[in-house]
DNA sequence: GCCCAGGAGTGTG
DNA sequence: CACACTCATGGG
């Protein structure tokens, strides 16, 4: 069946390609195929116009793809406040499209365990390997991410199987500990109980826990430090030091919107890295 | 072949 | 607190 949303500022495919979801891919044709909860999703922004087919299911596509693309954030708020920061102020207009994605919060837990200490592909591959082997099948090569209780019936070894390497016994630790009524109890809490609870789960420490707050949670002051964000808080800030030093830098840095410069400085520093450009630079 | 990746857990100073 | 070490493995 056929959607339509109206989303602006958007640039889709910075905001599904940038390493938040590991579930969308470009197509050739620039369109962008993916699964979002029980549905297969081919969609294509045109203008401020996100349209595209969908997978029966039943739920309303629509208020998904908004939820995903978390189409009720003030752009232009969020970033009249990041651009007081000297630093932001002269690049973030050109990154005005990216934006900070909604994820289910299981999905996001499992998939950001698998993403310690592996790169973007692989992470993508192991969590559509998790699909396939435990997912339930929408249409021809697309699944579902696996809920809770279908994963627990996976051993050790069939997830090693998937690519997971010592990723496989945190997930299974996971599945046996973390219920449904425990993400839902997450889902009430300040983003500083909510960090304290998910550091308690196998597999989640700082990295993990601040970026299932962000895309899992929603909580925008979060800012989940990883190794690029640590070479652009050196580079451009002069700061280095702990995990815990940097995040106090951050908060105080960039308030409620953290997780949208940490965003901002992501994209910027692997662009830099990879292309060899950027519109960030020091003072 | 080499280097590195959206790190966490554990032990030590 | 902060640091050092180990953990497995595939992608660029």
């Amino acid at each position: 069946m056929k959607f339509e949303v109206e989303i602006a500022p958007l640039d889709l495919g910075l905001t599904l390609g940038c390493g938040q979801t590991f579930r969308f891919k470009a197509q050739l044709d620039g369109a962008w195929s993916g699964v979002l909860g029980e549905h297969h999703l081919v969609l294509r922004q045109i203008g401020t116009r996100i349209e595209g087919t969908a997978s029966p299911g039943g739920k309303n596509v629509d208020e998904l793809v908004l939820d995903l693309l978390r189409a009720k954030d003030d752009i232009d708020k969020i970033q009249r406040a990041l651009g007081r920061d000297k630093v932001l102020a002269p690049g973030i207009r050109s990154m005005r499209g990216l934006r900070i994605v909604k994820l289910d919060e299981w999905e996001c837990l499992i998939s950001y365990v698998l993403a310690t200490y592996a790169n973007i592909p692989r992470i993508m591959k192991m969590v559509e390997a998790l699909a396939s082997g435990f997912g339930r099948r929408i249409e021809r090569g697309a699944y579902s991410f696996p809920e809770r209780k279908t994963l627990a019936r996976a051993s050790v070894n069939e997830l090693r199987r998937c690519g997971l390497g010592y990723r496989a016994e945190y997930v299974r630790a996971i599945c046996d500990t973390v219920d449904e009524d425990a993400l839902a109890r997450m889902c009430r809490m300040t983003y500083a109980n909510l960090r304290k609870s998910l550091i308690e789960i196998p597999g989640v420490g700082d990295k993990v826990a601040d970026c299932v707050s962000l895309f899992g949670f929603g909580k925008l002051e979060a800012f989940p430090i990883d190794v690029w964000i640590e070479r652009a808080l050196a580079r451009l800030y002069r700061q280095r030091g702990s995990y815990r030093r940097l995040m106090e830098f951050a908060a105080e840095r960039f308030g409620e919107y953290a997780g949208y410069a940490q965003e901002y400085l992501y994209h910027n520093e692997r662009m830099l890295a990879h292309e060899n450009v950027c519109v960030f630079s020091e003072k």
